[in-house]
DNA sequence: GCCGTTTTCGGCCCGACTGTTTTCAGTCG
């Protein structure tokens, strides 16, 4: 049992306890052991082995012991025990935003809602409505936020499919037989959520790999299974599709199976112009001789086009581009040079300025900017403007110690009434400062727009972090005008940041790219609240990569001289 | 359920907003 089972257990546990309606505490307790668990860079079976579980920050005697029974029997007495007591249904309540435990406990206890179905029913039959403490707004609420979530639901964010993904090709090429494989569809394309995962693999007899893939541990259904695809579902629910072929026809059923849909229908009418056939088994002559083909390239090379990454073939220009060879010098991973927002144990990250720092320096990068949050947000440790200056010590130190440029910066609330969190003369202190949207997300789209309007006609105000707030498959954007805001960054001057984040990746693709289009700066961050989060940037060079964004377009693709020069700071 | 140089009990994350109420419960970050 690896770490990431317990702590799956463990928030699990959270959620049931927080739906019995024991003590709200409990649960805070389990889930902060989760996430000590988590990210605890030792074994839990080796720690128990040690009897040293309770080593673990947030791990006391009573979760050291059910984690001990956990990982001997597979589960542990309580858990079973509230599992038996909470419907399971009623745990996907707690994904409603706007709905916590009580709600949900009211809602079964009064009108027997046990599944978001359930919920759906009663809202329609308006029994919700008519609750005592409830009303029409709330029901409004909630069908609403039943409405987004069905609406998310379907895919998920690529930084959860990845982890189980890669291992899973791997597993694929390890197949006998096998003589590659790769991931296809919106995962190699990068898109910030996917559905279902597409493998394709190269082997001389496809069934016998098929059969394999559709015998393997972690297969829970298999759909259907013919001579050159295999459909599934793993047991963590998610769909994977086996397509199967020979190693002379692997690379064009690799691009064919990457899509996009309406890209590859582009592509084909393309060849069928120019008396071609182009499929999923090759590209031919009208005779049916085939053209060799031995790369991606070549496919396009044979079309009359220059090379289109994965990340661009959505059919939004790229064939146009590739044509007229004005495709864009794409940003890559080794092209960014430092991050301009992460946090540290000052406010809420993990992690200390050295720590982050000395990480920052091993990845290659030139510079750091620490941006930790501001004092309205108490609940992450928000810094006053007093620690603040205490904190530029520790940064003074830190970079002097480590002779590595760590910039002084803050990650500052733009408040309800759209003024900033912090005074603007310690504004005028730091070195770069990035405002941010954490309260009142359901405020109109005008008040909200305004907001961030004003907060960015400051001029102590470099950048506005993860601008629509949306949480992948979780929470919808705020409802802000991004036509506007871009407007705005164009004449002030103000960067737009990617969020790297997998949960976040705001700004989308679409608004990066539109920004891009106007000339506005993006700054590409992490938001990393420990070490091994810096490693995020690759899921936003992703995003920026589908964005068309180059070097250039990019703050922190400039090196430290550069960067210094365009915040003015001498 | 965790934790401890205000230590074995009693805090823990607190202030604001929303929708429901007329003094508050629930949710959020």
């Amino acid at each position: 049992m690896t770490n990431r089972d317990v702590t799956h257990v463990l928030l699990d546990m959270a959620d049931l306890v927080e739906l019995s309606g024991d003590d709200p505490f409990k649960a805070v307790a389990y889930r902060k052991a989760a996430r000590a668990i988590d990210q605890y860079p030792e074994d839990v079976s080796l720690l128990m082995e040690q009897g040293r579980l309770l080593e673990v920050p947030g791990v006391g005697k009573g979760i050291a012991g059910k984690v001990e029974e956990l990982v001997r029997t597979g589960t542990f007495c309580l858990y079973e025990e509230l599992k038996a007591k909470v419907p399971p249904g009623l745990r996907d309540l707690l994904r409603l935003p706007g709905l916590g435990p009580k709600t949900a406990a009211q809602l079964h206890q009064r009108l027997g809602v046990d599944s978001l179905e359930s919920l759906k029913a009663a809202l329609d039959s308006g029994a919700v409505r008519d609750l005592p403490g409830f009303g029409e707004k709330k029901a409004e609420n909630l069908r609403h936020s039943l409405e987004s979530l069905q609406h998310v639901a379907d895919r998920t964010p690529l930084g959860h499919v990845l982890p189980w993904a890669l291992p899973l090709r791997d597993t694929v090429a390890a197949l006998p037989g096998v003589e590659r494989a790769e991931l296809a569809g919106s995962l190699r394309r990068r898109r910030d959520t996917v559905g279902d995962v597409d493998v394709v693999a190269a082997a001389d007899d496809p069934p016998a790999v098929l059969a394999a893939f559709a015998g393997l541990r972690g297969v829970a259904e298999v759909l259907g299974q013919g001579d050159s695809k295999c459909s599934v579902v793993l047991d963590n629910g998610r769909q994977v599709d086996l397509r199967v072929v020979r190693p002379d026809q692997f690379v064009t059923t690799l691009h064919h199976f990457t899509g996009s849909k309406d890209h590859n229908v582009r592509l084909r009418a393309r060849a069928k112009d120019r008396g071609l056939k182009l499929n999923e088994y090759g590209l031919f002559h009208e005779d049916g001789s085939p053209v060799p083909i031995r790369s991606e390239e070549e496919i396009y090379r044979a079309l009359g086009l220059a090379y289109i990454p994965p990340e661009l073939r959505e059919d939004l220009g790229e064939v146009e581009a590739a044509e007229e060879d004005r495709l864009p010098d794409l940003l890559r991973l080794e092209d960014i040079r430092g991050d301009l927002h992460v946090h540290t144990r000052w406010s809420d990250g993990l992690a200390t300025v050295r720590e982050m720092a000395h990480a920052a320096r091993d990845r290659g990068y030139e510079y750091l900017a620490i941006s930790d949050h501001s004092p309205s947000l108490v609940v992450a440790g928000g810094l006053t403007p007093e620690r603040l200056r205490l904190q530029w010590d520790e940064i003074r130190q830190a970079a002097e110690e480590l002779g590595f440029p760590i910039l002084r910066s803050a990650e500052v609330d733009i408040l309800r009434d759209g003024s900033l969190d912090l005074p603007d003369e310690v504004l005028a202190e730091l070195d770069f400062v990035t405002a941010s949207i954490h309260t009142g997300f359901r405020q109109d789209r005008e008040t909200l727009t305004q907001r961030v309007l004003r907060a960015m006609e400051n001029p102590h105000v470099d950048s506005i972090a993860h601008p629509t707030g949306r949480l992948l498959a979780r929470r919808e954007p705020y409802l802000v005008d991004m036509d506007r805001i871009i407007e705005a960054a164009v004449r002030t001057g103000t960067c737009l940041e990617i969020n790297a984040s997998p949960e976040r990746l705001d700004l989308s693709a679409e608004h990066a790219r539109q920004a891009r289009d106007a000339g506005v700066m993006i700054a590409i961050n992490t938001d990393a609240h420990q070490v091994e989060t810096l490693e995020d940037m690759w899921f936003g060079v992703g995003q920026a990569r589908r964005a068309w964004l180059g070097p250039s377009q990019v703050l922190n693709a400039r090196g430290l001289p550069a960067l210094l020069d365009y915040l003015k700071i001498t």
